[in-house]
DNA sequence: TCTGAAACGAATCGCAA
DNA sequence: TTGCGATTCGTTTCAGA
């Protein structure tokens, strides 16, 4: 299923992602268009699966999600079964809210938020005894300096 | 300004990150309660600043978004006035998705979202150029395992 | 394909409990 | 505070150009 995106459908994509609550008739303003139009568009896109999840950004630190870390992991492992109960450990684990699979040196790649220090090693005892890795590296963030899921449309 | 948040608060935040485009009267029924209060204590929510930006996740492969790094970044300087500038550059490069400052031996991650390696390279000569940097990693995303903002409430 | 309008549903606010 | 109702505003659908 493959969309054809112009210019228009990339300013309305923009303008979501920007705010999602606005009205079609704001959006149709800006990007220079009316309401059925981008109504049809937007739903064409949402269909495709460009357009995913409709969602709200909520302050982690008012919420007591305090300490997020990026963990760096080695394993030797490299069978598919392996990698299947990993990849499952990972989507089981609500504290994982990235996971990569990295070229090179290091396998992979998890940015982890949790409510604190201790909430972290409960999360990585539990991981390492679910499946084997050869070496993990922990990174803790002091400051978070930007956070964005915009794309530069 | 600071809140408490009770239960149907939690309940109500965890309504919004799921789908932000449920009617008050859908929110209202999964939480418990009816339309008004709702609405009130997501008016003061969002006053507090616990809820943020309203938005859409799209899916960047599909917008040629197929390039995905974190960057390691080690530096000699420390004092405020480069921390200023190099904060400056992330904040004005929308290829820099994420940026955290860290605790230990790596100063700082990137995660840092563009095009194809060219465009990558061109952001890392951009950054370079702008800001004294002494030692740079760059670990190259080969697939994204999982990916999301919700918080686990 | 777009425009305009009509019909439907939801958000917002006032008022009573 | 909540619940209900009225009004306003947005979405969705459809006819016609």
């Amino acid at each position: 299923m493959d969309v054809r995106i112009d210019e228009v459908d990339r300013k309305i994509l923009s303008q979501l992602q920007r705010d999602a609550s606005q009205s079609l008739d704001d959006i149709a303003r800006e990007v220079g268009s009316s309401k059925t139009p981008v109504w049809n568009r937007i739903r064409k896109l949402r269909e495709a699966g460009v357009i995913g999840q409709h969602t709200v950004v909520l302050d982690a630190d008012a919420l007591g999600f305090e300490a997020c870390f990026f963990v760096l992991i080695r394993t030797s492992e490299h069978e598919a079964e392996w990698q299947a109960a990993f990849l499952k450990a990972l989507q089981d684990r609500a504290e994982v809210q990235e996971a990569h699979r990295l070229a090179g040196d290091i396998d992979y790649i998890l940015k982890v938020r949790v409510k604190n220090a201790r909430a972290y090693d409960a999360f990585y005892q539990a991981l390492i005894s679910e499946v084997r890795v050869h070496n993990v590296t922990a990174l803790l963030s002091m400051e978070q300096i930007k956070s964005t899921t915009m794309l530069p449309l």
